[in-house]
DNA sequence: CCTTGACCTTCCTACGGCTGGAACCCTGAT
DNA sequence: ATCAGGGTTCCAGCCGTAGGAAGGTCAAGG
């Protein structure tokens, strides 16, 4: 199997499976004499767990630490469930961050008449008057979140 | 007032304030002989206003448009609504991937026993047994989601 | 044999939204 | 005169991915 064929097989473009390779989440591939790239059933599973465990939003380095306890037979599944329920936590502090915004923006959204007038209780609130004028340089954060979204 | 003055007033870093003036979402601020940039309360409530535009999770470009719409006195509300209406409308399809990973994720760490034992269904399931052998080349999205953090 | 076209190889670039650092200049106080 | 703590520029990196250029390889057909 060249590297196209196991791109297709196990859903990472060749592209990602290069990338992968240079930053050691896998190992290196075999090559042909050409310099091919080669890759087996076995290395294609391997490709397959790592999209799906992306596709669950872990990052790559979990799924480094995921991959090799899911090639180690003997390990214990503690481990992997500590990992699991960290990662269940992470998405949870991020859905609250982001139900936040959201219902802070719809809410101005709806304050909003939307009609040809100036008037605009969004822009008014993303003016976000100083509340403190007793420490006018002291940088405040935003009522919602601090989070950004591409942290 | 100096850019670190600036900084503190409005809670955005110096680093990015140069970067914002480059980029164009902010103009160019003015010099002192010296070359140092100057700013006045006028432009720190720019910045503040971005700065709360940016904890909402709106994207420079649309925080870019934003700022415009609010330094025009004469825009119509409108369009300030159909943007944050559409900020809210992609939190929400955010929200819904990320939901639906958690949940996934948790199903599956609950149903692992977290022993010492080595079996796990976390990693069964992110094994994901090709369903259809007999096309076993064709790509395969995950039961969870295609969405990937970084998008 | 030669061409065609699909594939492979490497390396470089960009994205968004910052952050850090190097190397140097300016300011204000001691 | 010296020093700390600003400021200025530019350059590089982060993450995960995508796109492309330039060139080597492979299998098929004329």
């Amino acid at each position: 199997m060249n590297i196209g064929e196991a791109a297709r097989a196990s859903g990472v473009s060749a592209k990602m499976l290069r990338y992968y390779e240079s930053i050691g989440l896998v190992p290196q591939a075999g090559r042909t004499a050409a310099g091919y790239r080669t890759y087996g059933p076995r290395e294609v599973d391997t490709l397959r767990f790592i999209r799906r465990a992306r596709d669950f939003g872990i990052p790559m380095e979990r799924v480094k630490v995921l991959v090799g306890l899911w090639q180690d037979k003997a390990r214990s599944s503690r481990e992997v469930k500590r990992i699991a329920q960290q990662q269940v936590a992470e998405l949870d502090t991020r859905i609250v961050e982001l139900t936040a915004m959201r219902d802070a923006l719809a809410g101005l959204a709806e304050a909003c008449r939307g009609d040809s007038r100036p008037d605009c209780p969004i822009l008014r609130d993303l003016e976000g008057t100083a509340p403190n004028p007793s420490h006018p340089e002291a940088p405040q954060r935003s009522s919602v979140s601090a989070a950004r979204f591409g942290g």
